[in-house]
DNA sequence: ATGACGTGCTGGGCACGA
């Protein structure tokens, strides 16, 4: 079973590339971040000719994400998460897929810093903390993944130096994601690569990608019932260098049956 | 310190991203 998230950067214009990469890499379920697309634009037919179901929270011209399975159906367990009901943002969805249970996530950029975006970027955070900690405590098989929009070490960032005040690598958006991670999930990219640098996007400016100026900021989150399961993770790195890119690559997972 | 690029909305420049 592979599973993998990507940030595709509007599901219409990259549309091309989101399913030369879902030909070539088959994944079997896939969350989707910034679709920046309304409910009634979101590509279904392209993609159930494919093989994919779909469910997705669109939002006209920002945010919004999905959830593919060509591994059976989808059975919506929520969307938006609890905690802010003024919160009109499409950032999580979640569904019970093949014996899993998904969340895919759009964790808020929270630039700039300090500020009203990186206020909400934290009570985000929190909200996403509350939740997962149920998720946890279900037993269940879990998995929660997506644009973080943390990079959670050093080793995350091209030139940690340099982002040390932007709200992608502020200590407080860090330790918000250990915060998170301490609850016992199990980070499916850097336990199955402990010293590697490891990037899942680069920025679209300055010839980032060829020069490899990259952080990793979109990660899959497994549960204690389903990181035993962990066989691979990785990149597709090589899908940023394509035309009509998106400015981050997909990331997966292989698991073993359950 | 700023802007480089790209997308969406909309028909020109702005909001937003990371």
């Amino acid at each position: 079973m592979k599973i993998a998230t990507y940030n595709v950067n509007g599901i219409n214009g990259r549309l091309p590339v989101l399913l030369r990469w879902l030909s070539e890499a088959l994944p079997d379920i896939v969350c989707l971040q910034e679709l920046k697309a309304p409910d009634e634009k979101f590509p279904e037919a392209a993609l159930a000719e494919l093989g994919y179901r779909a469910i997705w929270q669109g939002q006209k011209s920002w945010n919004g994400v999905a959830i593919l399975s060509r591994a059976g159906e989808i059975h919506e367990t929520r969307r938006g998460l609890p905690g802010e009901a003024e919160d009109t943002h499409s950032r999580y969805i979640e569904a019970a897929v093949a014996g899993i249970l998904i969340g895919g996530l759009y964790l808020p950029n929270g630039n700039p810093r300090p500020g009203p975006k990186f206020d909400y970027k934290l009570r985000w955070f929190d909200r996403l903390i509350d939740h997962a900690a149920g998720l946890i405590e279900s037993g269940l098989p879990v998995m929660i993944a997506g644009d973080f929009n943390v990079m959670p070490t050093e080793r995350d960032v091209y030139k940690p130096e340099r982002w040390l005040d932007d709200a992608l690598f502020a200590p407080e958006a860090r330790a918000a994601y250990f915060r998170l991670l301490d609850q016992g999930w199990t980070d499916a990219l850097r336990t199955t690569h402990p010293d590697e640098t490891i990037y899942t996007f680069w920025d679209y400016f300055r010839n980032a990608y060829a020069r490899n100026a990259g952080l990793r900021i979109d990660h899959l989150l497994l549960s204690p019932a389903l990181s035993d399961r962990l066989v691979a993770a990785g990149v597709d790195a090589h899908v940023r260098g394509w035309e009509k890119t998106s400015d981050h690559a997909p990331v997966w997972i292989e698991l073993r049956d359950g």
